[in-house]
DNA sequence: CCGAAGTGGAACGTCAGAGTACCAAAAGGG
DNA sequence: CCCTTTTGGTACTCTGACGTTCCACTTCGG
């Protein structure tokens, strides 16, 4: 059976919400500890061992559901900044806000390269990633992003150090509403002070 | 006992060698999968099981002594870039080669931030971003960094966009030996075209 | 050439986590 | 209000990694 979790579940909306906290629960501490049991994962979403052992049989579907959950509300989060509108530089910043806003779903996927080509895609392409490389494309075509070094690279700086505002943000080095300012600062002029 | 790894062992110079071999191994296997098995790592290193066993009793401390051995080969590094000479741009350049240099200690000991809070310091200072910190309150108070931003921060976005050069280099995405020329280049103007 | 040091294979015991089965209690819908 | 669904606690097995011990083999140094 095939689960929709975004959706209200008309004749038994008590299982999709369960699975729904099972699944934010497990992104958010398997973000902090790959290795976390799965008592520990059950504790954090308050149902026991043996409920979530209902849901997902084992370790891997929990995961590979997780990391499918997780890809699916970046895709949307990405998808509703509209990359396509608008001056590249403009877009990116949706695109850095739009990041920000599911910051503990990237922290658990992208935290672990290997957690994608297991889990995510087959045929190893990700889905939030393409308006993000037609975005950087656009940008590069236009003269406003620097066309010497690769679409890809530049959209790993980015993925890197949205991550890394998120995870400042979650030691408290970094306060949470000045995440996406600080990226969008350093993704335009690098560690140098800003132009003009 | 305690070992000195980095002098060379005058007696038996063998268990040096070995105890050499292990610690670039596990830091290797381990940088790759923080949940290697110790047959694996011993594999790695090519030594039997029992005899990775003899020089390190458990887990957890043959992960502190490579955690240590690798700090100690990244503060040599960074040490040997003499950080404090020449302007901030030229020093930040030899910090990235420095850096880049002991990627595969790097993407081990920074891959998993927990690692840092268990085994290395107690007083959670890690010796070699000191340097680093310095050098980059220096080039703030000559205005060639961004003043705008916490040294903090700009330290993490070096130690990230070397983290991932080295992550796409192990990939094949970046040539190995672009990697310090194309980090700098981000560093330098971000993700927008060279000024000037 | 011989003794000491180092090595690694084999065979154990131990233990924690994964997965299963069962059943009584609670919560939901009609 | 009752019946169905869902829940979660208990108790079990099983697997795999960890850690230990013992001993035969190799290697190094004198």
């Amino acid at each position: 059976m095939l689960w929709v979790s975004n959706r209200a579940w008309p004749k038994s909306s008590v299982r999709s919400r369960t699975r729904d906290a099972i699944l934010a629960a497990a992104a958010s501490v398997l973000a902090r500890d790959r290795a976390a049991t799965l008592p520990a994962i059950a504790e954090a979403a308050g149902v026991g061992r043996t409920t979530l052992h209902r849901y997902f049989p084992d370790r891997d579907s929990l995961i590979a559901a997780a990391v499918q959950d997780s890809i699916r509300a970046i895709s949307e989060s990405i998808a509703d900044a509209e990359l396509d509108h608008d001056s590249p530089l403009d877009a990116m910043h949706r695109a850095v806000a739009a990041m920000v806003a599911v910051g503990d779903r990237l922290l658990f996927v992208f935290g672990d390269p290997r957690l994608l080509e297991r889990y995510a895609a087959p045929d190893g392409r990700v889905p939030p990633n393409d308006p993000v490389i037609e975005l950087i494309k656009r940008g590069q075509a236009e003269g406003v992003f620097d066309p010497e070094v690769s679409p890809s690279w530049i959209q790993h700086v980015l993925w890197v150090l949205v991550y890394r505002g998120c995870e400042d943000a979650d030691s408290g080095e970094l306060p949470r509403h000045g995440i996406t300012a600080t990226v969008i600062r350093t993704l335009e002029n690098g560690i140098r002070p800003a132009r003009r």
